[in-house]
DNA sequence: TCGCCAAATGAGAGTGGTTCTCAGTAACAT
DNA sequence: ATGTTACTGAGAACCACTCTCATTTGGCGA
């Protein structure tokens, strides 16, 4: 994930979307939200706009390059409404779902091809071609099952 | 549905309640926004503020009277970001996901025993225990794929 | 290498959905 | 009937996010 890719993009090599891009990079594995990218990058000594953070995650997502989540509120997730803010991520390790501690918030991924191939299936059964889903599971992490 | 499931959840068996209660009943199988309600029960003749309609969903979902749910907007889901605004559904027809077309924002419903046994599987696999799950399919329904 | 200029940025205002506040109102036990 | 308490409605507040617009910057053509 480099300059060259932002190119074949078509979009400008700009200081803001390498910083965002190279903290993307280091924070692998963690989904980070808009803000927590601008924070990040601020106690770095770059100041980015929060909108340019929003343009770039989603010029970056219509690019492919990222993926946007909306998970429901890490504590908790019973009831309240609030969708909260979308968490993004590298979407270079191909398609894969996620699996959400409902104690601690904590995010890990998953891929499970059975899943994947019954989806088809059951949406062919009704007629349609699946273009893209959505599937998280919420539960307690190992951790805080013991506690 | 009547007013002693009220009752039972430890709710007072208010008109706005009731009217909210009946308008879903009525419209069940579509899912309806807060604002769908308010609207619809204004033209009703029954004027219900919509922090009301919020408050009395937000309390209906925590007795597991309705189900909450976060689809990505209707027309298109490709990048953008917007969350949309949530749409509620009477919860009685026991668990199911939802499969929703991409291009004329119908939903249906689905259940599938073999994707839920694998989810349970696969989360048990990483030592999590499924409290909850959203799956989510996006494609072209049959009508729109003709057109 | 120098400028040009479309594209990108940042600050702040605006937006849309949802929740909070609070004074007035209504349900239900007595 | 009446008191207590929960509920309601209007509007303000809130939050995540997008838009606007004046200023800056990347990168191509001369």
């Amino acid at each position: 994930m480099e300059s060259s890719d932002l190119k074949k993009a078509g979009l400008k090599v700009t200081v803001p979307r390498m910083k965002i891009l190279e903290f993307l990079e280091a924070s692998k594995g963690n989904h980070q939200s808009a803000d927590d990218i601008r924070r990040a990058l601020h106690d770095k000594g770059e100041d980015i706009g929060l909108a340019t953070v929003y343009r770039v995650l989603t010029q970056f997502e219509m690019a492919g390059i990222v993926e946007r989540h909306h998970f429901e509120s890490g504590q908790g997730k019973r009831a309240g409404g609030e969708s909260g803010q979308a968490v993004f991520e590298l979407s270079e390790k191909g398609h894969h779902d996620h699996i959400v501690c409902v104690s601690c918030g904590k995010v890990e991924e998953f891929f499970d091809e059975m899943i994947e191939t019954r989806q088809r299936e059951v949406a062919a059964a009704k007629g349609y071609e699946v273009t893209d889903h959505n599937l998280t599971l919420y539960g307690m992490c190992p951790q805080c099952k013991k506690s």
